[in-house]
DNA sequence: ATACATTTAATGTATAAACATCTATTTATT
DNA sequence: AATAAATAGATGTTTATACATTAAATGTAT
């Protein structure tokens, strides 16, 4: 039985498709959140953390830096910096001096970042598992959209 | 020309057209939020108090209580009584006791509160009407599967 | 009626987010 | 080269969030 955003927000009514799609936009992605921060918090890391981890493996041991990965954060406006900081003190990433950038500095994940990501994996996959309900075809045409949505922004 | 959340978050490829939905339907809902932020700040409330403000005045001064409030919200995990305490303090909103229930405490917009709204209305309007650029049939298609999303929760 | 469990909202506390400011380094200008 | 501007990242501070606990009122079972 599917319980749509009506039931869920309990709004009976909503001025437009436009309105529904907007609010159930943010309650399905908080829901969405939410449902990864249940696996994160067994773990001791959070979203915000687990997507810096990511990158860095994306990077397979290449270095990279702080501002590199600000800008690849899906919530830019993070402190990257107290991010690094966190992972650093639970040995999960390591800070480099940058040779040819003295203000720069490059970070790299470590054996116990890979890991604990190794770990994760099978979890996260389970979460992402929950968008099979939605064809491969529908889901490109819905990010397509999303990014239509943003154009609105760069003119 | 649009910016796909290819290149907004960097990343060349992704494992599936899930993976890719997942982290677009994060990245574009934190834009849109963001947004909606920028719009907020200017009048001193936050997304969250915005959310409780527009709840109140859809019960056109029927009193509602924490509890229902808090049902109603996008997010659920909100301090409900501690964002009441804000309006109150604003005095957007006013708290009353609940005569057939003393543990419950009513709350309803006042005066200042509904102006408060008004004044935002339009912008919030403009806000929306970035989805205009989507069909209505697609941003119903759109939330019918969000709401299939989530179904996976309740069986 | 009493005891126990549940509900409702408030509060305490630790952590994180938002935003501005600061320091060191690099780049650009004159 | 000297000065000004820009950039990278760290830090300070205020506010919000997450989560647990508390207090009072109500519901339920014996």
């Amino acid at each position: 039985m599917i319980m749509s955003i009506e039931t869920d927000i309990k709004q009976k009514k909503f001025r437009s498709p436009y309105q529904r799609l907007a609010l159930n936009l943010v309650y399905t992605t908080n829901w969405l959140e939410y449902k990864q921060l249940e696996i994160f918090k067994d773990y001791d890391i959070t979203s915000q953390q687990y997507n810096v981890l990511r990158i860095l493996r994306g990077q397979k041991s290449v270095p990279i830096k702080v501002s590199e990965i600000t800008e690849r954060m899906l919530d830019k406006n993070s402190n990257t910096s107290r991010l690094v900081d966190k992972l650093l003190a639970k040995n999960l990433a390591e800070r480099k001096s940058c040779p040819n950038d003295r203000r720069a500095v490059d970070v790299v994940i470590t054996k116990e970042g890979l890991e604990l990501l190794e770990k994760l994996d099978p979890f996260v996959e389970e979460w992402e598992n929950r968008f099979n309900i939605i064809s491969p075809e529908d889901a490109e045409r819905i990010s397509a959209l999303l990014d239509k949505l943003r154009e609105s922004d760069n003119q």
